[in-house]
DNA sequence: GTCGTTATTGATAACGATTTTCATTTTCAA
DNA sequence: TTGAAAATGAAAATCGTTATCAATAACGAC
């Protein structure tokens, strides 16, 4: 059933935090594993629904916010009014990326590009303000802003 | 009267888009140019109705979109449901920074510091971006996320 | 300067994502 | 097994943002 029982990784996690393992948490996360999207709370009430027809919109909301705050998942606003979630390391999953972002249409292209130099980088600075502000550094962002080829045509501005 | 006159930097920028140069959308401006903060289109509306009353939030949200969609103004979402707009190329304003934000108590630190080593990476990925998707790239956002040190005390994840 | 076209504006209503409330149910340690 | 505390879900409430539409203002043509 839907993976239960292999990756308990986030079960200990859970526990250590001393939140409980409930239904509705362990059909979120399977969720979020399955998927390659970047989606959005109702997207997830959706598939979360269609499993277990108990689980509340409400629900879904709290269980997605809890996650962002441990860090396994991580929260993206694209422009567009709704928050979307992706879970942060998905082992076997989708891999590590950044978001190109059309300013016009709110297209997003994922790039996966040029990582090689990134972490190098991103490492080298995380160290650094960590330590300056005192913070526990747990993921970042990259995000490029712009204009896609199609936009781009049909200008205005 | 508030800077009205010198700056027209921005105001060829209308005119080449064919936008018209009103009153509310100069009064915007010289409130971005003023601010230090990130303001949520309510502080902008606030300020831009105290100057002049007649100012409705309508046109604040309108005008700061228009502006992002230029690419004079950044928006970012900090996790606490309400947008953010800094201008981007506040000459003799703030510098070129990024953020660092706690996920449990939504806190914003703006860093400046090790920009070189970003500017130089930034660039390069850019480049590479730019050429492979046929995007127009005009402005990045780096972001890190994870706990400040009140947060990490008072834990429970 | 006047005029007319057309973009812009603002009040209000509508919208929709997210959060709050609170009574009920579930988890899990003792 | 049991009970305290955490978690849940349905519904209502919140609140940031957007759409509507009649009134107004900008600015190029004259």
């Amino acid at each position: 059933m839907r993976g239960r029982g292999r990756g308990a990784w986030w079960q200990e996690r859970f526990q250590n935090a001393g939140a409980r393992i409930t239904a509705p948490r362990e059909v979120v996360l399977d969720i979020l594993h399955e998927t390659e999207e970047h989606m959005s709370a109702a997207d997830v009430y959706v598939k979360a629904h269609a499993i277990n027809p108990s689980i509340g919109l409400t629900t879904v909301y709290r269980t997605l916010d809890m996650l962002t705050q441990m860090g396994i998942v991580q929260k993206f606003d694209f422009g567009d009014g709704k928050a979307r979630f992706e879970l942060v390391n998905n082992p076997g999953g989708k891999k590590h990326h950044h978001h190109l972002i059309c300013l016009k249409c709110k297209a997003i292209i994922d790039y996966t590009e040029f990582i090689d130099e990134e972490v190098e980088f991103i490492e080298k600075t995380q160290r650094k303000l960590s330590k300056k502000y005192d913070f526990t550094i747990t993921d970042h962002a990259i995000s490029f802003f712009g204009q896609c080829a199609k936009c781009r045509e049909g200008v205005s501005f």
